[in-house]
DNA sequence: AGTTCTTTGTGAATGCGTACACAATCACTA
DNA sequence: TAGTGATTGTGTACGCATTCACAAAGAACT
């Protein structure tokens, strides 16, 4: 099954299943069938073994998969075992609270450098990075910095997409509600939490 | 086409139907074909009008959509024209954040309130909600609240879920990554913010 | 009123993703 | 080393979602 066309949806699924790895590792365990895996994920046993079949033959029949190995082995497949660099835009609540996120991290991912373009947040650190002018993100390039986190109003969105592109960036995850323009080469993954929230409401039970 | 089953996808894109066409009639626009409506959200027609057909005929031939009235009927089929209430648990950043965010209200929904249990915090007053002990959560009840949306760590997620439940709500935004166990007849969306930042490395030009 | 132009609404075809069943595979035991 | 039990990997069938092409329908103009 190698040289397939890999399904969009099987590559949205394996960041969940690092994440139930994680936690099964951390409970110290050495394999986990599929049938067990997808319980925890609440998902079904075939799919699993089939979206991993994509990418080889991970497991091993009568046993399961070896969780450090599979952990170790998506994170390769996501291009995560080279820990790729972020910037964060706009630190706002919601960017303090992407920091404070415990996940990056644990993926492979770090957040090397903060903008903002408030005056009273400019110089302060938070860990062990500096807070940068946001005006100054022309300085990215060259920084080796591949990823881009937009945090900051709709408004500015778009100028602050543009300015990490010029930097080199060429995947940007965007919270801010408003769709952005970008060359074919970069890729753009929008959340936008109201409207999950409004999606919600379809499946509420019609009240009398 | 009435009265078959409608695609989850399809409801996926409602909201942002929605937020488009808010845009729009900001703009003080009247009518939107579904080619420049599509151009706007990077789709492409047929698919915006067989979304919109599952649940009748919206549009004029000839002239397009009425920006206004889609509006609402699309805020309708949601069922957001009623306004549903939410409550939000835990009000740290994240928290925060949701709070300030524009979207809720002009999308039609309400958070009526706020619960923490942080001493410090308690007792206080966000807009114009004054934010309540979360061991109380049972007081829910009777309020008419529907929604839940939880910002709490990962460990308190299931405990918070269960006692929202408890009180009568049937829809949940969970932000916190754990997945909650819940009665079939509660309808949970899960977003896990590393989750995405981890899955566009995947998308990104393999260096070298 | 008729003609033309535009755009909708939708049946049918295509393509993509999921579910399933089963053969192949490995560990373990005696 | 042969037999047993468990679990993987995957070809195939199915179902769902998207795309397409075109007929139906309204608006505008003469």
């Amino acid at each position: 099954m190698r040289y397939h066309k890999i399904p969009d949806e099987t590559i949205k699924r394996l960041p969940r299943y690092m994440r139930a790895l994680l936690l099964l590792i951390k409970e110290g365990r050495q394999n986990v069938s599929s049938r067990e895996f997808a319980e925890l994920l609440r998902a079904n046993p075939p799919q699993i073994r089939k979206d991993l079949s994509y990418f080889g033959a991970f497991g091993t029949p009568g046993v399961g998969y070896d969780t450090k190995r599979l952990f170790a082995q998506i994170q390769a497949i996501l291009g995560l075992d080279s820990t790729p660099k972020a910037a964060l835009v706009g630190l706002g609540n919601l960017g303090t609270a992407l920091l404070e996120y415990s996940g990056f991290k644990a993926y492979g991912m770090n957040i090397t450098a903060i903008f903002d373009s408030n005056p009273e947040i400019i110089g302060k650190t938070v860990g062990d990075i500096k807070v940068e002018d946001a005006s100054e993100l022309s300085t990215l390039k060259g920084r080796n910095i591949s990823l881009g986190v937009i945090t900051v109003p709709a408004p500015a969105a778009q100028e602050v997409a543009d300015q990490l592109i010029a930097a080199g960036v060429n995947g940007i995850l965007n919270f801010a509600p408003y769709y952005l323009k970008v060359p074919g080469h970069v890729k753009v993954i929008t959340i936008d939490i109201a409207m999950e929230l409004a999606r919600l409401t379809y499946y509420l039970p019609t009240e009398t």
